[in-house]
DNA sequence: TGTACATCAGTGAACGCGCGTTCACTGATGTAC
DNA sequence: TGTACATCAGTGAACGCGCGTTCACTGATGTAC
């Protein structure tokens, strides 16, 4: 049956939102259409009204995703004890699309991984701001270094079994990064 | 028609190497036991007198890859170089194998996950050794600050279509995983 | 404001297709003598 | 060492099954009057 046009604006971020977690949890492969479209409540053959294909859904769901990386005034220390926090490690659904999804994302055709890396740019730039650092390349270097770490460790750490070895990875990188990073110059070597 | 003992030994190895490679560059979902036995010069209908199952064959190919992980005595930074290079990067199917499916290992059954999550942690006690620091706490922090940051780096600079951004994350990540131990203490903080 | 009707979002059966897996068959290997 | 035959690795057709996608149908929405 026909359904309201607000509904069709509700179903559409509803499609999205599902899609974009189920994605993160368990890569696009492996989640179906018609997984996404239960998940929001909808059966699959509602989907092509919405989505021109499975993998243009992927394509708006990777954009909706990313479009949560927004400017912060946090500093890096606090930003890196959220990112290494037990909490994000284990809710890879409501977590960091990056993390989630670098690896899928080279095996897709389209705009989606072009999206991603434009996410990562931008996010580089947001950490670079809260680098402390005095000249501009000292304050990009330190972003990358710690961006790498960041994302290394969480992925690593999801990947563990071994959940004493987890909880290392996130503490131990945690550490060592502020470490790297004394408070006062920021600056090394 | 049968083939000799010698040659059924040489097809495992050659059916375990290829099943290797194409999951290191496609995951373990997109490769199907055709391509593998293709790539291997067989026939798909032969692949049940190797394996009990296509994830027999990955808990296989996983563990296979990850014997390449050996004792070394290259010091840290020329670690670094080799595996933030853009060879290394570029190769994706003979590259490191955390890197390449530390992402897909979370969704297998079976034995695969906690065989790589071993093979992580034989990899933080190899690098342990060659930090430079006095305590043995202290090494394996640096072990696996740098792990975080290389695997990481490499998974990021894989996914950036953009190739100056990619050449950047390698050359950043590291000169600045060079910077935060510098020649003689390698202590920090 | 009410009514009559065209529109179209959502449903669920059905479609090809490719996948993992099975199996009858083939013919070289390896053993018994 | 040669010969006769049982073994069994490899082949390729065939199987269910689940996937992405299509489509005829339904009935609430929204418009024309």
């Amino acid at each position: 049956m026909k359904v309201s046009r607000d509904r069709v604006l509700e179903n559409k971020r509803t499609i999205l939102m599902a899609a974009g977690r189920l994605f993160r949890e368990r890569g696009f492969e492996s989640v179906t259409v018609t997984d996404v479209m239960k998940a929001a409540g909808l059966t699959h053959g509602g989907f092509y009204g919405y989505f021109k294909s499975k993998e243009d859904l992927i394509a708006q769901a990777v954009v909706d995703a990313l479009s949560a990386i927004q400017p912060t005034h946090a500093d890096l220390s606090t930003m890196i004890e959220q990112y290494l926090s037990v909490r994000h490690r284990d809710d890879r659904a409501g977590g960091c699309p990056i993390a989630a999804l670098a690896s899928d994302i080279v095996r897709q055709p389209g705009h989606a991984r072009a999206e991603m890396t434009e996410g990562l740019e931008r996010l580089i730039e947001m950490l670079s701001r809260s680098a402390a650092a005095t000249d501009d390349a000292q304050k990009r270097r330190i972003a990358i270094g710690n961006w790498a770490a960041m994302v290394g460790a969480l992925i690593l750490a999801r990947m563990s079994e071994n959940s004493d070895l987890s909880n290392e990875i996130l503490n131990e990188t945690r550490a060592w990064l502020n470490s790297t990073a004394p408070t006062g110059t920021g600056q090394r070597g």
